[in-house]
DNA sequence: AGCACGCCGACT
DNA sequence: GTCGGCGTGCTC
């Protein structure tokens, strides 16, 4: 008798039994799909494996074998399998993202194996390139594409977006014969990339996010373009995240990982010093515009600043440089709302000491909490750093931005420039943007202003430094001749490092942060959310969770760090909290929860595990 | 995830 | 006494 292990793509861990009836046992192997009754429901499952013997008595027979090739070959099911160890879903649901929406049901389809990898593997290894200039950056990918081909092995690239991956389909094109495909999630066509990718067609191929998990045999070359975007992590379950995928496939199959980047993820610099990563460094060629750090505590700041949204100071060499036919970008990340308790008098902001973000002000309670790890303390009149200022709130008010612009410069053209706009930029003297510029930076400006960057870097997320930090290269890169930057925090090493053009700096400074405080890269983050329709439940349980949690957890390499509620704490209908967890090692918590959250199951609630949360 | 089973309140 | 609400737990 012979039995297959099944997986479903939904919470459940599995495998299930099932018996293989007769007629299907020679054809049957591990990675293909079958059609299976799961508690009355007609499914597809994922066979992981074949048994002679299994322990559950009363079990059902398999109704159909969908496909007479596996879908999923060894390495596949290895990846899906540890992405499920990773990420804390089931191996099904790991199964399932990995495919095309087409192939999750029971449609069928037809190819022929991809044929065995001829060529040469080069070492195994990781190399962090860091290179500001997009153009040097993508011609040290077409070299190492160009040693992959030669050596008869496939290549995968992996982008952000749709405009980067047009770009790089136009420049594979004209630099490769070779045969190569985009992939992409709800592209027409994508089943037949897919099914061109699984048969061995396409030499190379291109795609965002998910194209991680593209069906190659064994490609001797992963490179992922700007590494640091946050876009390659998913926002449904499973949150996982392309540059870990692309790490743990590349560990398994052995061969070059390249993370490309103009600015690097903390993650990836880490791991240059830790020795699972090569560095290589570009410098800037181009020659840099004059940057100039203004302390928003100078009196040329505080002069006049009252009457207007843009100080004295910076209105007079916006029009000066205006006034020499200059364009002039005023840089305003309209996100930048996040109310920030602010001294009057030293400017410091109020951090929480255990965690180093900022404190947020409630106004019900008449108290300043940490949205981490839940520090509350009372608001007191005086700043308790200089003692002497009130504290007020603060958010610059961005909306009335462009038409106080026009009353300040009355005769110049001005421009907005918004996501939906296409590449293209309006002719016009005075341009107001936020980040969404940097995506075009084909577009160059003789000055930049980035008068309110202390939004930035004062969010409530421990991210806060390195996402501005980014911000600020890539604005730097859009500058030809000079870039201002008005901040509280001159000292602040994400602007000191830009200043002195000593890049790795700032990476030593916020390690060293990330370090003392226990964040990532040292310690994972794992987040469990609880939602539900009824706040009063919700919370409770979530309370309930937490006791039980702690109660439970015997191990003292995993900490609990926190209950408190969602952020945002309501959306679309749902309530939410979270627990939050830290260890070093991931695969320990998840293994605690997956057996924790077993017998903890509520109706009404929902309960999801984020790991390393952004 | 979804669906059955079971334990309580309101009703022909 | 029975219908149906939802809360709990299982699914090979």
């Amino acid at each position: 008798m012979l039995f297959a292990k099944v997986v479903l793509g939904l919470h459940v861990e599995g495998p299930f039994d099932y018996i293989v009836p007769e007629s299907l046992s020679k054809k049957i192997e591990s990675g293909m799909r079958v059609g299976v009754n799961f508690a009355n429901r007609k499914m597809t499952g994922y066979v992981i494996g074949l048994t002679r013997k299994s322990k559950i008595k009363k079990l059902k027979a398999i109704e159909i074998l969908i496909d007479n090739v596996p879908l999923l070959d060894k390495q596949a099911l290895l990846l899906t399998k540890k992405v499920a160890e990773y990420y804390c879903c089931s191996w099904g649901e790991a199964i399932e993202t990995a495919l095309p929406d087409a192939l999750r049901r029971d449609r069928k389809i037809s190819f022929k194996q991809a044929d065995k990898d001829q060529g040469v593997k080069p070492k195994e290894e990781t190399v962090l390139l860091h290179d500001p200039d997009m153009q040097s950056r993508w011609s040290a990918y077409i070299k190492y594409i160009r040693e992959a081909q030669e050596a008869d092995q496939r290549c995968l690239i992996i982008v952000p977006d749709r405009s980067s991956l047009l770009a790089a389909e136009r420049l594979i094109q004209s630099e490769f014969n070779s045969c190569f495909s985009t992939i992409y999630r709800n592209k027409p066509g994508e089943l037949n990339e897919w099914v061109k990718i699984k048969s061995g067609e396409a030499q190379i191929v291109i795609g965002m996010r998910s194209a991680v998990f593209a069906p190659l045999k064994n490609p001797g070359l992963i490179i992922i373009d700007q590494e640091q975007d946050f876009v390659y992590k998913q926002d449904q379950v499973p949150h996982y995240h392309a540059r870990e995928v692309a790490y743990i496939r590349n560990k398994l199959n052995k061969g070059r990982l390249i993370l490309g980047s103009s600015c690097p993820s903390l993650e990836s610099f880490y791991k240059t010093t830790t020795g699972e990563a090569k560095y290589k460094f570009f410098s800037r060629k181009n020659n840099l515009p004059e940057i100039k750090v203004v302390d928003s505590s100078s009196a040329a700041v505080r002069f006049n600043s009252k009457k207007s949204f843009l100080p004295k100071y910076l209105q007079d060499s916006m029009y000066s440089s205006l006034s020499l036919g200059e364009k002039v970008l005023l840089f305003l990340d309209r996100k930048g709302f996040a109310t920030t308790a602010t001294c009057s008098s030293c400017n410091a902001i109020l951090k929480c000491p255990r965690c180093n973000i900022n404190l947020v002000y409630h106004y019900k309670d008449k108290l300043l909490s940490c949205h981490f790890c839940n520090f509350k303390s009372p608001l007191s009149n005086l700043c308790p750093i200089c003692n002497a200022g009130y504290i007020k709130f603060t958010g610059v008010g961005t909306e009335k931005a462009e038409s106080e612009l026009s009353r300040i410069f009355p005769s110049a053209r001005i421009s907005r420039i918004d996501n939906q706009g296409s590449n293209t930029i309006a002719e016009a003297d005075l341009f107001l943007s936020t980040r969404s510029i940097i995506q075009h930076s084909a577009n160059k400006f003789d000055f930049i202003a980035a008068p309110f960057i202390d939004n930035s870097l004062n969010r409530v997320d421990f991210h806060a430094s390195e996402k501005t930090f980014c911000l600020l290269n890539g604005l730097l890169d859009l500058a030809k001749k000079k870039f201002l930057i008005q901040t509280a925090f001159p000292q602040h090493h994400c602007f000191q490092a830009l200043l002195k053009n000593d890049l790795q700096s700032f990476y030593g400074q916020e390690l060293k942060q990330r370090k003392q405080l226990e964040f990532p890269p040292y310690k994972h983050l794992v987040i469990v959310k609880i939602r539900g329709k009824v706040e009063e439940k919700v919370k409770e349980k979530g309370a309930d969770l937490f006791k039980y949690l702690k109660g439970r957890k015997k191990d003292k390499s995993i900490k609990i760090i926190s209950l408190n509620p969602g952020q945002p704490a309501k959306l679309r209908g749902n309530f939410y909290w979270q627990i939050i967890l830290s260890s070093k090692d991931v695969k320990k918590v998840n293994r605690f929860l997956k057996i924790s959250l077993k017998n903890f199951t509520h109706s009404g609630l929902i309960v999801t595990v984020d790991v390393d949360p952004i």
